[in-house]
DNA sequence: AAACTAGGTCACCAGGTCAA
DNA sequence: TTGACCTGGTGACCTAGTTT
């Protein structure tokens, strides 16, 4: 179990929990509107109840309101619904930007108060507001508009037509991406002005909450197993616990950060995880490059009708998840889904959440790039770590379950415990 | 948007100096960043205070702004980061090109106003602008574009592949270069689109002044001869706390047995925990983002603490640190002290203790043997895996004391809390 | 007035070119 | 093959205009 495949689904903790609210696409009034968001609720897993703490996507707005209290948590979380988006190409990975970093240049972080964040429903990238009917980025946005006004004929797509959009790749196929953008129902007639009627935030407000209570109730039942439709295995609970732990682990350095990709990639194999991007190769010679290896197959994202949900804020759980709904959880195409949510982004870029959170911007760095001096790619340092630690964490595990009353205790308990165990393994006990 | 955030490091440039933010890959949070940029700040080493002087990297930009101040003095300067990308191989000198004379045909100079000019991440000729998540010249760049266009492999390193690769000598040996882009950072996945984020600007800026400042209170102390012995280091505070969570991380499996001893450290190493240390660094920030750097930082290039810093001069100068950078700090090279020295004391003596502590036998078993299927050695599996995550420990301890108040804790606390948050990493904030 | 967004702007880049 | 130059975008910011 590699670990680290974690796929991510989400672990959260509580007081940083992150949504990503993915809309249903159902409910919510406007065109395409699927909302899907970020929201910011205070520590536990409260959200704000009253709509003056909330403030949508402060982000994009470059107004001086700066000073806003970065520092609060965010929660991400998204509707189940699962994209259709056709796409099976390999999952890629995400990578996250940090929220904060990102936008708009006076504030860092997007909300201010309560804010929600919302993520772009074309590319997962964190939105800038309700674009031509629909939670878009700036770039896609922008990418619409230059797309309606001139009317543009991409040139066809070099892949099936099918090319997965996401940050990271989001400028490798214009065919693909204006697709999309129709696909999630971007129109000039869906276009919204004005202030958000007050009806409208409250309903999303509300939808989160039972949601999230819902997930109160029900944890997470995602399917670690790497076949997605992973049959009930009799305990899945460990298996989960035991995901989330090493997830736990890879989180530490990956955190939000797309840098997989990157690293990982060469070039060509990178993987990528988002395009097809064929033209693989070059890996021979380079370290880098295999990430195939069978090990790890960590699995990839479940099907998972709940709507994941990560911790850690990074951006990343929001992209796995959003690509995990991309894809249609494609199972796992033969790529690695552990570390590939990981980075890429973020990040590749703005990778991290944590970047600029604070309102000074401190954010703390969480590399998952490991070093590596004999031209190993991080994915493959990062696959046998995993190879090389599981044993020991599986252990680990065991032992935790044989303890009276801890399997009766919610696997978010589980893993909390788990976690917050890891350092203290020297402590005798009392 | 992994790159995003990134990086931008910028360059600016006032009065004409040049700075060359080696990016210490620490603090970014995004993936790799490490900053590698030119300031040019006024003639004192004031810098632009406000982003509307700054202007990135007008070099590169062919527009007729032209009618610079070429004159005035350049002031280059790397924040610490060592490169240690392995080298041992001719390395040839630099030489730099005159700025001026470079770059565009139109304008001689790089920049008009306050420019700040950056050098390439992989050779250390100006760069052109940010390419593929990395700050690159045009000769990289499109030796990168090729190389993943085409999958290229290029024919066998005829050295130890190892080539130092410098402007000078950039085309002797491709096998190389492509490394080196790897190494830094390059790919596909971390391009950055669109305009510089105006908080990165100003955060690079704002960490140049505080870098201009400590230099002004202590002149550099960096020795940029190769055998940087690293000079004592003021704060054993912060090598305590790296070394302190080192161990912790080792820990985690060590836990008490005593099999410390086995994968234990390096011989020579791992006991002084604070010593070897040299190269350490915890750098100072320059993190840009994420993209850059750090990343990849597979080979090498670490951080160091000492910038150097030249005035006048211009390219000269840069190419001067960057050779150091690459070439210097070998010595170092071989390993990285960071993690060894960490475990033996603390576990070892704890070592057994716990073992069978509960009444009824029940101890938690701490596998300190990872699994290892390639036959190495579990101390060599844990010297590699030391090795890789040494950095991203650093980082975050970086990161931690950065945070008002941390370093006036008495070090017991700040491990603590180092550790406990570990897990931790994901919750947003509070 | 406050909260929001379509569009415009223009700092910035991937890629293509082609002389060396 | 290289790398200085160009070209066609891309997207961070802004502003004018809309809706509460
Ligand atoms: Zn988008
Ligand atoms: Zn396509
Ligand atoms: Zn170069
Ligand atoms: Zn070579």
């Amino acid at each position: 179990m590699p670990w680290i495949d974690a796929s991510l689904k989400g672990s959260f903790e509580k007081g940083g929990v992150i949504l990503y609210v993915g809309s249903t696409g159902g409910s919510s009034p406007t065109p395409g509107s699927p909302p899907s968001g970020y929201l910011v609720p205070s520590p536990q897993h409260s959200l704000p109840s009253s709509l003056e703490e909330l403030t949508l996507t402060e982000i994009g707005a470059i107004k001086p309101q700066t000073a806003s209290s970065p520092s609060s948590p965010k929660v991400a979380f998204q509707f189940p619904e699962a994209v259709r988006y056709s796409n099976k190409g390999p999952s890629p990975p995400t990578q996250s930007r940090v929220p904060a970093a990102k936008q708009n240049g006076a504030t860092g972080t997007f909300t201010k108060t309560g804010g929600m964040v919302l993520l772009c429903k074309v590319c997962g990238d964190i939105a800038s507001g309700f674009h031509y009917g629909v939670h878009a980025c700036e770039g896609c946005k922008g990418f619409f508009r230059r797309s309606i006004q001139q009317n543009i004929n991409y040139k066809m797509c070099v892949k099936n037509e099918n090319c997965m959009i996401m940050r990271m790749n989001r400028n490798r196929c214009q065919h693909c991406r204006f697709k999309k953008c129709l696909a999630v129902g971007m129109s000039r007639d869906a276009v919204r002005f004005g202030r958000i009627p007050k009806r409208e935030k409250q309903r999303l407000l509300d939808e989160m909450q039972s949601y999230m209570n819902s997930l109160n109730e029900a944890p997470m039942e995602v399917s670690l197993s790497p076949e997605a439709d992973a049959p009930p295995s009799p305990n899945i609970q460990e298996e989960e616990a035991i995901n989330a732990i090493s997830r736990a682990y890879h989180d530490i350095f990956v955190s939000g950060q797309d840098r997989l990709c990157k690293h990982g990639g060469t070039p060509g194999v990178e993987a990528c995880p988002l395009s097809n991007y064929n033209d693989q190769q070059l890996n021979g010679s380079y370290g880098y490059g295999q990430y195939e290896s069978s090990s790890l197959r960590l699995s990839n994202y479940g099907p998972q009708e709940s709507p994941s949900y990560v911790e850690n804020s990074s951006r990343n759980f929001g992209n796995e998840i959003f690509q995990a709904q991309q894809a249609g959880y494609l199972h796992n195409a033969g790529r690695f889904p552990a570390f590939d949510y990981g980075y890429p982004e973020t990040n590749a870029q703005r990778g991290c959440t944590w970047r600029g959170t604070t309102s000074r911007g401190i954010a703390c760095p969480l590399n998952a790039i490991p070093y590596s001096s004999n031209g190993k790619s991080s994915q493959q340092v990062w696959e046998e770590f995993s190879q090389c630690f599981t044993p020991a964490v599986k252990e680990v595990v065991e032992f935790a379950k044989s303890i009276p009353g801890f399997q009766s205790l919610c696997q978010q308990d589980q893993v909390m415990l788990l976690k917050a165990g890891t350092f203290q393994s020297n402590v005798k006990v009392f």
